[in-house]
Order: C-alpha cells, then structure tokens, then sequence
DNA sequence: CTAATTAACGAAAACGATTAAGGAGAACCT
DNA sequence: AGGTTCTCCTTAATCGTTTTCGTTAATTAG
C-alpha cells in the first residue's frame, strides 16, 4: 500500500505538505499542490481508513442494529428495502455500514459500535426492551430509531396509524361495514395500528364488532388462516378482513378459498406492506405500500446530518406516509 | 474511551505490559495479568479496532460485494439469505462486514477495499465481466466467489445442474414427458441449468422439442406469463412447465389460470428456489430449494480459513446441493 | 561464589494519517 | 531601509496499539 510518505518521497516534500494538498488546505501553493495530487494519483494512493479515524475519531461508518427475533433482519422484507434504500444515500455521502450485533466476542451493542467506533447508530426492527438496546439509545453515540419512538432521540416512523385510516376509510368507501382486523403482536406498531383502526371506525360512525378483532402474528399465514376460519364461522360474518401483513393475508386468502368461498366476491381481504409477491398472486392484493425507499433515505439523512452536527436535533420525530395499492381482493358493495 | 494507557496508570505498570496482558502473552506473571485483567474489566475496556487495525493491518473485516442489476443484493431474496447465513457465521469468529459499492467517492471496487483494509471479500450476485469486479478478483485481497468459478479462487457455487436434473427426473417419474423449460437472463448460472436441462432429457431418452425452451428473465413474472401463453398456444402443448425462478412461476400459474386452465390438472408447474411465499400460495409450488443457508456457511468458512492461512487454497470449488420441496403445482400422470 | 539462565517487565519505535506551531523568504507598506 | 505581512512549507506531536529488544532481579548451574 502506498502511503502519504511515499508520495512525500516522490515529491521531495514533507509528509505534512501532502496530507494537506490532498485533503486541499488553503496554505499550499496551486502547483505543488498539482503536482502532489497527479502523483497521488498515479501511485494509486488511498488513505488508510484506520490511521485517518485513529487520528480523527471519525471512522465514516454507520452502524445498524437490525435484529429481527433472532434473526438478522436481512430476510425481512420490510426492513431489506429499508436497509437497502438507507445504504445507496450514505454509500454517497462517502460513509459504510457496520452491522451491529452482540454475537462477537460477548460484546454488548454499545460495546460493538465503541469498538469498531462507528460515527452514528441507526436501529430498527429490534426489541427495544431489550437492556443493551436501551444502553445503546442512551449512549453518547448519536443514534436514529426506525419505527420506534425515544423521547431523547431521533425517530424515523413509517405511518401506521395513517396507514390503517386510509384503508379502513377506503374500504369503507366502497360499502364495507363489517370490518375485521386480524393484527400482529404486540408492539408499538402494533398498537398504533389497533388504535388507529379503532378510532377510524369511531370516526366513521361504525360500532366496534369485539369478535372482529383478533391477535395473530406477524408474517405467520397459518396462524392468519387459523383466524380466518374463526371469522368465517361467525353468525355475523364480516365483508372484509384486515390483515397484519401481506404473508398474513395469504394465509387469509388460501384459508377462504379452502373453505369454499371466493375472494373478493364472497369476502374482501387487505393486506400490509405491499410487497413484491402481494402484487403478482392472483388476486392482487389490496393493500397500503409503506414508503420503505423514503423511511431508508431519511433515516440516512437524519443519522448523517447528526453525525455532522450533533446539535441539529431540530426534528425528533419524522412521519412517512405510504399509499394504497389497489388489487383486486376488495369487492365494491355500494 | 478509555486505553491502554489508562489501565497502564491505574496499575503503575507500562503500557506494553498491559497490551501484553490482554492479549495473554507469556511474559507476564501470573497476578499481573489478572490484576491488569480485572482493572480492564472495571473500566470497561476494549480496544481501539482502528489503531489496532493500523498496527496488525488485519481489521477482522470482510468486504461483501452484492450487487445486482443496480441494486444492492439485499432485496434479493435468494442473496439475503445467502447473506443473512454468511454474516451469522462471519460474527462468531469476530468478524465484521463492509459492503464494497463503487458509489463512494468514486472508488473502484478494489480501492474500496484497500481503503477499507478488510481481510477479504466474498463476492456474489454481481456482473463478473465487470472490468472492476475482474480486477478485485485477480487482486492480491482473499476472495471467495458465490455462484460463479475462477479458476484461480475459490468459489462456492449452488449446485444449478443437480437442481435441474433431480426436477427434471422428479417430475418424468410422474409421467411427464413434455417438458417445457422457461429459463432467466443469460448468466453461468443459466447456462449450466439449460446445459442441464438438456443433458438430462438426453438421459431419459426424451428428445428436446425446440419450442419448449423460452428465454426469459429472472423475476419477471409478467415476461413468463407471457411466454406461457406462447406454450398454452401450442399444438403440442407441454404438460409440464419449468420456471427460472419462484416469482416467474407465479407469473406462470397466473397466466395458466387467465387462460382458462387450472394447475396442476391441465398443466404442471415447477419453479426454482423455494422462496417462502413459494410454499404458502394455492397451490404450494412444487420447487428446488437452494440451500442458502449452506451457501453463506461454506462461503464464510472458506473465506475465514484463506484469511488465517492464505496458502490453504486445498478446495476451490464447493458444490453445494439443495432439495426438492413437493408442492400442488405437479400432477402425476401416471 | 561466580556465571549463566530464566522470568517479568519497560522503553521506544513503529503503523499512517492529521494538525498546531513555527520558520524562511518574498512581497508589501511607510 | 526596516518592519510587517503573506505565502508556502516543515517540524514534531499525537491518536491507541503491537512488538522488538533491552534491563533488572531472581533462579539455577557449575
């Protein structure tokens, strides 16, 4: 590897003058400077990434803690496109991603991100009950949250109360009364969700039915179809399911069909997410797309202009709307 | 963050003595070490990746190269969990990951992993006649290549050609014989599955019918269902059709049932695989299942032992076999 | 009892970069 | 002419580790 002394040789300068004609200060002169970079360049010169963050305590890496029930979260769809779009913005603002995780050599979250002495930490998709979590968000390490709200933070929130709103009044608009909502576990999207359900319908004038309420999971279509039987087994049966997610649905969907009903003619479905696979089943799923491109990119973008100026937190809390993705598993009743 | 040189004080012993005793040599009396250990321990110690990096020039990292028709790779479901199996492996033996993209600072794939000093780099999903990707390649940084062969590195690749002779003897031992094959975009990959489609008709005394094999695309299930139109219209239509991939068979059932056909009583349908939306639809896809899972675990394994022994380069090509997963989507004919 | 060996620790030089402080000329002003 | 100000560059310290080579004291050998 050619190094700053190497160059400094070539141009029988000090090591000093190159380090700073490279990094372009204002007190070397325009032609050794020239001079300086087009041997640089042609030595193929690159800074040392370690030795620069010894020096300057800044390494250019985010650290991402995306854990998913003992999974690394890489599998999940939702947070693979987070993952994704969050890493095309900071891979040109010249910064690298560090997965974060507690495996390695029994270190804490903390630890881990202290160790390879990331810049910045952004998490998502994680238990945030968990104790190194919280050590981790109450840290010095600046530090955004996707989908998950810290008072002392900066938070990223794909909009779920005005997610579940949307479709409610949607498939409310086409005649649906009778509306049932199978939801996942129990956490702050969650509750988001159930709330917003609840107080759409409230707003909307329609009676709560309880038996059209039912706890499932997440991404467990078994489960989903367990409960949609139980709808479907109801005296008063309702128009129109809602499921915790777009695998959920399915579940749904191949649940009515067994049964011996059609989809949508005999029964609506909706799901979440708007995954790829939800709009190339037949029937296509209706369902409320979260902006994962956006919630990535401005994450990238708080997280980076954190790190850049630490007292820039003058948005804590950033709402990403998504948008309905009409299929065709809702039936129009009016 | 506290350093050597705070323990070293707090001990009244030198700085060397304290590296020493945390990294366990064996000039150091017995209760130093432990003393120095435990003082370590108190102040929550751990050491500086980048300084050590600077002075061992290892930095217990592994570039991950993942890129895939401008994307990332993560959002590929097939390579995230390749991925997500990889990493897993990787983080036990205390290693990191660093994605290499050419996006920052304009830095040629190899500069990025110079500038970056990782101990190696598994390269996957990616154009391997890409000038760059060719040059990280013949570099002197240990590389581990997915699904594709040098023959001066070593690679890990799914077994394509036993994926395909094992679908396609599954399905001629249910009595199919018209075989049609719709396969992906012209890659190594593509190449050894259609060599193998071939070869194995051959074997099973089957003459290959010019008509059944049509050029698609991977994951492109509109494209598919277009060409399993063109199959449908065929005088000789064929009773069985094999997909590139589990979201073009979709795209297939899709089309079959537009056309008035149901599967798998008119026509049988293969994909390839075994995504996990593959074996939740109706009906549940009869499909390969690549072994993803074993993919990233060799891959990690492989890169780990040519970066601790750079000379171990015993085996250079790992096949790695996947299974059939028997869905609904085949009827048996005889 | 001296000489050689061993055990336990320290001093100091790296690794490759950044940057404050300073110095030598040349240019400017009065 | 003498002082001041720029301009451009160098010296040297520093970041936190690792590691080579001493050094000292204690132990063993002869």
């Amino acid at each position: 590897m050619v190094s700053l002394k190497d160059i400094a040789d070539k141009c029988s300068v000090s090591i000093a003058t190159v380090s700073k004609a490279l990094n372009d200060h204002d007190d070397i002169g325009a032609d050794t400077k020239k001079h300086i970079r087009e041997i640089a360049e042609k030595l193929g010169y690159f800074p040392n990434s370690s030795a620069r963050a010894l020096k300057t305590k800044t390494t250019h890496n985010i650290g991402v803690l995306f854990v998913d029930e003992g999974r690394s979260g890489l599998t999940h769809d939702y947070f693979a496109r987070v993952l994704d779009s969050f890493k095309r913005v900071t891979e040109v603002s010249g910064y690298d991603i560090t997965f974060i995780n507690a495996t390695s050599q029994k270190m804490t979250y903390l630890e881990h991100a202290m160790f390879r002495g990331v810049d910045g930490v952004v998490i998502a998709c994680v238990d945030f009950d968990d104790r190194d979590v919280i050590d981790l968000i109450n840290s010095p390490v600046p530090v955004v949250t996707i989908d998950h709200v810290f008072d002392n933070r900066i938070s990223v929130v794909s909009d779920n109360v005005g997610g579940m709103k949307s479709l409610i009044e949607y498939v409310h608009s086409l005649g649906h009364e009778k509306i049932a909502y199978i939801y996942g576990d129990d956490t702050a999207v969650t509750r988001n969700r159930v709330a917003s359900y609840y107080n759409t319908l409230k707003d909307l004038g329609i009676r709560a039915n309880d038996n059209y309420t039912i706890a499932s999971a997440y991404r467990n279509p078994k489960l989903a179809g367990k409960y949609t039987e139980q709808l479907l087994s109801l005296r008063d049966r309702p128009t129109c399911i809602l499921y915790p997610d777009d695998y959920s649905a399915i579940g749904g969907l191949n649940a009515i069909e067994k049964a011996g009903w059609t989809v949508p003619d005999d029964i609506s479905v909706v799901g979440y997410d708007g995954l790829y696979v939800s709009q190339i089943i037949h029937p296509k799923l209706t369902t409320y797309q979260q902006n994962t491109e956006e919630i990535g990119r401005v994450a990238a973008k708080s997280i980076i202009r954190l790190i850049r100026d630490p007292k820039s937190t003058l948005i804590d809390r950033i709402l990403v709307p998504g948008k309905i993705l009409e299929g065709g598993s809702v039936k129009k009743l009016n």
